[in-house]
RNA sequence: AGGCACGUAGCUCAGGGGGAGAGCGCUACCCUGACACGGUAGAGGUCAUGGGUUCAAAUCCCAUCGUGCCUACCA
């Protein structure tokens, strides 16, 4: 392969595809447990099987294959562990939209022929997303995914949840949870997703038993007054002290309920007085309880009126609701009703309002797992970056409620626990054969599954082959990071801190990176109802996986949201390109060589190389800290600017003039070294950022050998640090820029040479300038460069001020003087700004009192070297005035 | 109701007590033998508002306004 095959643009379709094939192929992801190399690892937030790429995974997945080829690099050996996760609600609904096609539902093939058709689904479509992974360039250890329903996997969720149960911190009982009406299934509290809801608060009169009147009720929820048991009011409320009745009867059913006293009643709210409904309501749950009220659940799974609501049976809720609320209005009891702004919980995944209800669920004890997790953060086992979130966690894990982890699905682990006709519940790791109290050999299995999230909270262990002792857990947990989401901190996060330390004693990994949310370009959530989603796939057809992954990388600044804009992804597309054609360049000159670059460089490094290699260390250096900090932004930023201003900009541009000069074979040479080293150094630190390209140029490169991946991180060499070479290519730099601007603003013509007169007030500006006279002349396109005392400088003459030197440009006949005078002048007001608040400080007697020496100092500097740039404006600018 | 962020160039965003930055866009010139997905030179900002701390505030503190998010059982 030569650089005669490198196009003269980057065409990512066919390099991506290449590549990915290659690290694959040579199990380039595969972790080694028995190695010696110090351990990082990080497990995969599985994505749902039924998931397609988003712009979240995207990013997540981005920045953890940054960190797991950056510090593979760097030699460790890494260990990023992939997989899928059930997602039991998710895929069950997509199964059953499949069959629905068919006319079936579930429980037309029942329970086993339904399980069959979701594993059969999962084998052809399920994991869709881990190709869209690899798309993405992600280096996971791939010969070991893992999915949450795997047999191993499995194993470890009935070990753990015997164990809980053992322990009894998993129990079973009658409680108000949440329940999806279209799901079927309990759900979580955090599976119940609050949003605002304009409803109404409906003010209901209850008569007294006796006809004295009425107690009026405030409630936004009236369909359930049909399961009402009672009345209640705050025993302080002068309002109620006095009733007329100790019952009140109930509208449209006719019971009769007792009115009880409870301090929980607020006053300051609507009529001061709370229709009970043990079955429908927490809280009203929690009151039947401890007045001993009865429990009377009124709907059906479906969030219908059952037999026990009379007349209203059969109604779906909001039918109940209106039509009770006619026939309250008909009867003359619907005293008022108002607007009223509450939140709701929604189900998760299909965003029905969630009915709490009375029914029996499991549920784990979370408070003394909590407050391990909460102690492991304070006490600094876990990070949590950015630390902002810390406080979210802490807050979360002190006020958490225990969690209800049954589901009434199919597709899930099926919990663990036979029931036998004795009354015996039996909870065993292996399946029962007979009751363990009766010997009765009819048991019933649980038909309950577990909440998906009780298994994804396994996953750093559980992938690792727990409950056995495996060398992967011995080498690699605790795992190094956790990237994910803050939408998940909750769900997964704090679970697997629960479950990790619970079952392994030590925390899942040590720092967890909190990144932010994806919207699109207005700040909006991307989401299918909006259509406003950004597909990454589409994003890497057009642009290429490497940019894409670039400006994620970019935006992926702490603690904000990331608007994902389109001309920022073109924007790094063409960074990419400039790095292709920057290694065009390399190439076409390395191989001008003869492949002999290397050899010959005993010359002394003249001041550019100096200079580059002291700016790409400390762009390495750069890039690695802000890595290893998560400032994945930071990196983009360093080499982005290194890459592009420095080594292209610059450094190609200078190392033009040996590179093409014959006549010095050797300073070809050592150019071709500096270059070759120097290029070699970008694609590594670039690599992380964009693998793809990179291995393209890398295997490209002569005398490479293998893939980049292999290849060692440029890590510092402080011997290459040179400040002599970095102040003298500032002057240069400075002085190129200045004869440019004069050219541009007097309108030379691009291809025109002029000559350039200096006039020096510092050697050590003379002998850089002087020294490098060659690169100053090929870089502005200067035709002689002459040094003259300050006294004879030239007076038709366009000029600037620079550090220890004034530049000429004499223009004889060229210059236009009123253009030149205004020209001066613009410099003069610019700079006198610039340097108008130093001056003010140091007239300012506190600063030079209390101010730190050095920093007084360095203002004194900046004032004189203004003042010197400015004294010699003015000169000239006086010259210049006198033509005119 | 509480909590957490955020208001910096036309747009999207970095920065975070001592010289206002980037990308895109814009203006002018240039197809210069890596690259027009390019080059060179420019224009553009009282860093939301009002106070305070400090020798020094875009940066720290308080308040206000605006925006977004999270948590929450006042029906």
């Amino acid at each position: 392969m030569t650089s005669a095959t490198l196009d003269k643009s980057y065409d990512p379709q066919q390099v991506e595809a290449r590549w990915y094939s290659y690290w694959e192929r040579n199990a380039l992801f595969t972790a080694d447990p028995s190695s010696l190399r110090p351990p990082y690892s990080i497990v995969i937030p599985p994505p749902n099987v039924t998931g397609q790429l988003h712009i979240g995974h995207a990013l997540d997945n981005t920045l953890q294959d940054i960190l797991c080829r950056f510090k593979r690099m760097r030699g460790y050996e890494v260990l990023w562990m992939p997989g899928t996760d059930h997602a039991g609600i998710a895929t069950q609904n997509v199964v059953e939209r499949e069959i629905a096609k068919e006319g079936l539902t579930r429980h037309d093939l029942g329970r086993e022929k339904f399980i069959e058709r979701v594993w059969k689904w999962k084998e052809e479509y399920g994991g869709k997303i881990i190709n869209q992974l690899k798309r993405l360039g992600a280096s996971c250890d791939w010969s070991r995914e893992r999915f949450t329903m795997d047999e191993g996997l499995s194993r470890a969720v009935r070990e753990v949840f015997v164990r809980l149960y053992e322990e009894g911190l998993i129990y079973r009982g009658d409680y108000i949870i949440n329940w999806c009406p279209r799901c079927h299934t309990a759900l979580s509290d955090l599976e119940s997703e609050h949003e605002e809801v304009k409803g109404g608060l409906y003010h209901i009169r209850y008569p007294f038993r006796n006809g004295q009147g009425w107690i009026t009720v405030a409630t936004t929820r009236p369909e359930t007054m049909l399961g009402d048991t009672a009345v209640a009011v705050n025993p302080e409320d002068p309002r109620y002290k006095n009733l007329a009745d100790d019952k009140v009867v109930l509208p449209l059913v006719g019971r009769e309920l007792p009115i009880i006293r409870d301090s929980y009643v607020a006053l300051d709210f609507g009529t001061g007085a709370l229709k009970v409904t043990p079955a429908h309501d927490p809280h009203d749950f929690d009151l039947g309880r401890k007045h001993g009220l009865e429990v009377i659940r009124i709907m059906d799974d479906s969030g219908r009126i059952n037999e026990l609501g009379g007349a209203y049976a059969g109604l779906d809720r909001f039918e109940a609701r209106k039509k009770v609320l006619e026939d309250l209005q008909v009867q003359g009891l619907l005293e008022k009703q108002q607007e009223h702004l509450h939140a709701v919980g929604h189900c998760y995944r299909c965003k029905t309002m969630v009915e709490p209800i009375l029914s029996k669920q499991w549920f784990v004890k979370v408070e003394p797992l909590a407050a391990e997790a909460l102690k492991a953060v304070q006490q600094g086992d876990t990070r949590i970056v950015p630390a902002q979130w810390t406080k979210t966690y802490y807050e979360w894990m002190t006020n958490i409620r225990d969690w209800c982890i049954s589901r009434q699905i199919w597709w899930g682990h099926r919990i663990p626990a036979w029931y036998c006709e004795c009354g015996e519940v039996i909870v065993s790791r292996a399946t029962p054969d007979k009751c363990s109290k009766c010997g009765g050999g009819d048991l019933r299995q649980e038909t309950d599954v577990l909440d998906t999230w009780f298994s994804s909270g396994l996953w750093p262990f559980s992938t690792m082959g727990w409950p056995d002792q495996t060398p992967e857990l011995k080498k690699f947990y605790p795992t190094s990071c956790l990237v994910t989401g803050f939408d998940i901190l909750f769900f997964w996060v704090a679970r697997m801190m629960m479950m990790g330390i619970k079952f392994m004693g030590e925390v899942p990994f040590k720092d967890v990176c909190i990144h932010a949310l994806v919207r699109d370009a207005h700040g909006q959530k991307m989401s299918k109802s909006k259509g406003n989603v950004m597909d990454p796939l589409i994003i890497m057809d057009q642009y290429g996986t490497d940019a894409f992954r670039f400006t994620l990388a970019a935006f992926a600044a702490q603690g904000r949201d990331i608007k994902m804009s389109e001309e920022r992804i073109a924007g790094y597309r063409n960074f990419v390109n400039k790095i292709w054609n920057a290694a065009r360049f390399t190439m076409m000159n390395l191989e001008a060589g003869g492949g002999q670059a290397g050899e010959d460089d005993k010359l002394a490094p003249t001041l550019e190389d100096r200079w580059i290699l002291s700016r790409i260390n400390r762009t390495a250096a750069e890039v690695a800290a802000a890595i290893d900090d998560y400032r994945f932004n930071d990196a983009a930023g360093a080499v982005y600017q290194f890459a592009w201003h420095e080594f292209c900009d610059w450094y190609l541009e200078l190392i033009k003039a040996p590179l093409y000069n014959q006549e010095d074979p050797a300073g070809q040479a050592r150019a071709r070294a500096t270059l070759a080293e120097v290029f070699s150094r970008l694609l590594r630190i670039l690599h992380p950022l964009m693998p793809f390209v990179t291995e393209e140029l890398w295997q490209r490169l002569p005398g490479v050998e293998g893939s980049i991946m292999k290849a060692p991180w440029p890590e510092g060499r402080p011997d290459e640090i040179d400040l002599e070479a970095e102040a003298g290519m500032e002057l240069i730099m400075s002085a190129i820029s200045a004869v440019r601007n004069i050219r541009a603003e007097a309108g030379v013509a691009p291809g025109k040479e002029v000559p350039v007169v200096l006039s020096f007030d510092q050697d050590s500006a003379r002998r850089m300038l002087l020294g490098h006279a060659g690169r100053l002349q090929s870089l502005a396109k200067i035709s002689s460069v002459e040094d003259v005392p300050a006294g004879r400088a030239p007076e038709k003459a366009a000029s600037a001020a620079l550090a220890g030197v004034t530049l000429y440009v004499p223009l004889a006949g060229l210059v236009d003087f009123a253009a030149e005078a205004a020209r001066l002048a613009k410099e003069i007001a610019k700079l006198e700004k610039e340097i108008a608040p130093s001056r003010k400080k140091l007239t300012n007697e506190g600063f030079l009192a209390k101010a730190p020496a050095e920093v007084v100092d360095k203002e004194k500097a900046k004032v004189g070297e203004a003042d010197s740039k400015i004294g010699r404006l003015q000169d000239s600018l006086a010259k210049v005035k006198s033509f005119l």
